[in-house]
DNA sequence: ATCTGTAGACTGAGCGTTCGCTCTAAATAT
DNA sequence: ATATTTAGAGCGAACGCTCAGTCTACAGAT
């Protein structure tokens, strides 16, 4: 008997799925061949199916880690001990910057497909409901320590943040050559007087 | 010799467009086919041809005529005569109505489509650019006349106010059972600290 | 008023290509 | 020797699209 090397085949899947996202960046979930992701992943077909039971079984695999990338983020975020509203903004700058390395991504192809798709749409649902529970409990938190306004709702706050995310996804999309710096001081605007403690 | 009814050539085109629209919004794009088209429109692939050169004139001519319809209810927003925050308070409640009925449409597959192919994403950059000068303008209008905070920056504000809509959209395919009033209670409160002259 | 030639409306079989995926067998590791 | 990994030819199906051809409505000739 052969052993198995469950890290090395661990760690070859996660190349196939690098590959994988950057053909699905490149022409969409159903625009991308297999064909291509077997040349960009160097490997056959027959071997790639080793890996992934079918196209679709790779589609929820880059969805799922994705979003748990961007869950522990939040998660992160919410551990952070400045004040919520400095933490917010400073996340804001995170985000701009990760955009204007990595372009736009997978995310808008995520949104798209997870709207007709019931399983994509399920990973998706959940880690939303995951990353809102997280945001949630950081605002109420924030407004027990008296950083934000009381009298926001915690719940439906989170809610936007998360929408917030996708706007700016295709905020660069729309507008390429938006000065993100000015845009950035707008959006700051934006959420300190939306978070601040009203007089 | 026989004339052309430019009026029924363009009703009949619109038609397949509507026909192609609701089947893009099933499959995405690329995962929609000319076959299920052409059943949809009930017209055979040959005279669907006979409309349209190919499928990527379809996509975009999707494309602009949804970013075309948009930028009127944008226009028609900017005419409003009421003072600017309740204007944007209740087209609000009209985005979330007309969701309710329709879902979130072929939107996010035009931004994700946008994201990488350049006719696509020109189509929505010019129809973006202007729904941002005409929002900015009626953010500049609004300061002279008092109803918003003077110091905002209006081209900044507008290119918010914008990706708004897409957030909006992406909410939806998020949170399908979010309660949508207390959602927008929460957006209202958020825009009208935004807007609003500060003391 | 009727006939006729012609161009537009329309069909569907089928083109070449590419799709997602399978299978056989060689290579390689134990 | 045996079990696993890997390659790549190639499967049937589906793809976007074409084309040869029928049908129909109408302008112009009679």
């Amino acid at each position: 008997m052969r052993t198995i090397h469950a890290a090395k085949h661990d760690e070859r899947r996660a190349q196939i799925l690098a590959a994988a996202e950057r053909c699905f960046a490149r022409r969409g979930f159903h625009g991308a061949s297999i064909a291509q992701i077997c040349k960009e992943a160097k490997i056959s077909p027959g071997h790639l199916y080793h890996y992934f039971g079918s196209k679709e079984e790779m589609i929820t695999a880059i969805a799922e880690s994705g979003l748990v990338y961007t869950q522990a983020r939040v998660k992160q975020f919410t551990e952070s001990k400045t004040d919520a509203v400095s933490a917010t903004v400073s996340e804001l700058e995170n985000l701009r910057d990760a955009q204007r390395r990595a372009g736009p991504g997978v995310l808008l192809d995520i949104l798209a497909e997870a709207a007709r798709d019931p399983q994509v749409g399920g990973i998706l649902q959940d880690a939303s409901k995951g990353m809102r529970l997280l945001l949630a409990t950081f605002f109420e938190e924030a407004q027990k320590g008296g950083d934000i306004d009381p009298d926001l709702d915690p719940q439906m706050s989170a809610a936007i943040f998360i929408s917030l995310i996708d706007a700016g996804k295709a905020l660069t999309v729309r507008y390429p050559d938006l000065d993100m710096d000015r845009f950035g001081k707008t959006m700051e605007t934006m959420l300190r007087r939306f978070l601040s403690r009203q007089n």
